[in-house]
DNA sequence: GCAATAATGTTAATTTCGTAACATTCTAAC
DNA sequence: GTTAGAATGTTACGAAATTAACATTATTGC
């Protein structure tokens, strides 16, 4: 009994794609009778992938947003009005037809929402949300570095990535981070995450770290790089102020948002 | 005059907060005639911010996200049900743990729709919306090959993401085409298609190749590879008989959905 | 305050939909 | 092939929903 199946996929694919399946257009187009549509739809309808209106059906939406895999989602949350300002700031430092690399992360995330409409730029990138963020904006150009996607970090990463990030060259690259420390560096919880970041700051002219108040003095597993090696901070008015001064003794430009 | 300018909104965030509001529910609670609600929801159908279906209206979310940028979505309503079909039909050939390849295009769209959520297997992939369907299919490990992202075709294609695929290997490649002659052989619209597809057929055993009817007979700009180098086709069953004959006689297993 | 006009309400005829009971066809096991 | 059981189709009737025309009630400018 694959008949009632077939049907079943078909009109469930048909529902996703227009939202609203009806009874009568459903039984024209696939030559059975409304009366089998609607059993149909009521089967569809106690598995809660649609939902019965008068007339027909609409996808129910609601359930299958297993979408982006929001382990991220919790951590997303926190400070999320911070990282929200930190991206605006950041914005501010692109130019007209810039080229640059942004990282995975939900403060990249907030920057790339952050981008104005309008900007003429080029963009490396290499994570899912980030990626969907820049396609709404049709004068950017994405360049995109592929390898096996990590649900957990919504990116992807892999030789062929890392090797597109060493035959790029940028002049920014907007690095995010988990972990900011004096004497132990800039850190991040993911071990894969490492290998595109580094070619990442490998491959670029100004390295700009996007990193909210909470991550000074928080030290994760996989060490990234050392402090030095990045040009411009931009964080939060909450960073501790022996941090604040660290930093521009360092020589590093930092700037709150 | 702002009493229907407030009704207007509050029946938008109920519509939007529930997907379908009904002439009654919504008449009953504001306490107006369901005759002025009609002629609300008809205002807000003018404006294409609702979507009327029998007894009310539903949110119509496809002019908020401005998320896929489809130009394709014109294409894609084009034998849409036919694809449907075949994606479907393309699913039946897959087994358990299999390492495939999937092109770009409508069709591999609904094939990747088809594919059931617990399916373990290993996807090698390049376009974007392909992309989006997969990742909400947890037994689906997804390698993702980079480059430009090109928003007409919502794929990304680039000297990397060819060689990721010459150094993958993958038991099926589902490929899909703009056009299929006798003489001329597979072609496709857009020119740099041509690159991936070629290097992942090149890295796959067996061919499988889903196309819709309409496309028998047609040729377009970019020749993609012979016709006798697919050894599966799955397509519907309005495909002209001398066609079917046609790959019968070169010895191509023909699917029909 | 008084038209004039727009907004809303009411009603009834028409159409469509929902439901249930029953008829028919398909399918698979024996 | 027969037959039980499932799947699908048919029909008819009651219950909405739609429509259009008209009645009523606000609003606005003068």
């Amino acid at each position: 009994m694959g008949k009632k199946e077939d049907r079943l996929s078909q009109i469930l694919a048909l529902a996703q794609a227009n939202t609203v399946v009806t009874y009568k257009a459903l039984s024209d187009s696939m030559g059975v009778s409304t009366m089998t549509i609607r059993r149909d739809l009521d089967t569809l309808a106690s598995q809660n992938v649609v939902k019965l209106i008068r007339g027909g059906a609409i996808y129910n939406q609601a359930q299958d947003t297993g979408a982006p895999s929001y382990i991220l989602q919790t951590q997303e949350e926190v400070y999320i009005e911070e990282k929200i300002r930190i991206g605006i700031k950041a914005a501010s430092l692109l130019n007209p037809n810039d080229t640059f690399m942004l990282d995975s992360g939900s403060t990249a995330f907030c920057f790339a929402q952050a981008i104005p409409k309008d900007t003429n730029c080029t963009i490396i990138c290499w994570a899912l949300n980030v990626i969907q963020e820049l396609i709404t904006k049709p004068s950017c150009k994405l360049i995109v570095g592929g390898g096996a996607y990590h649900p957990e970090a919504q990116m992807f990463e892999g030789p062929e990535g890392i090797s597109l990030l060493r035959n790029s060259r940028a002049s920014k690259l907007f690095l995010t981070a988990g972990g900011f420390h004096e004497t132990l560096g800039i850190t991040c919880p993911l071990s894969y995450e490492t290998g595109m970041k580094r070619a990442a700051i490998e491959s670029s002219l100004t390295k700009i770290l996007l990193i909210d108040s909470s991550k000074f003095g928080r030290v994760c597993q996989s060490y990234l790089t050392n402090i030095s090696s990045v040009d411009i901070i931009v964080t939060d008015s909450k960073i501790p102020p022996h941090y604040q001064d660290f930093i521009l003794e360092k020589g590093i430009k930092l700037l709150l948002a």
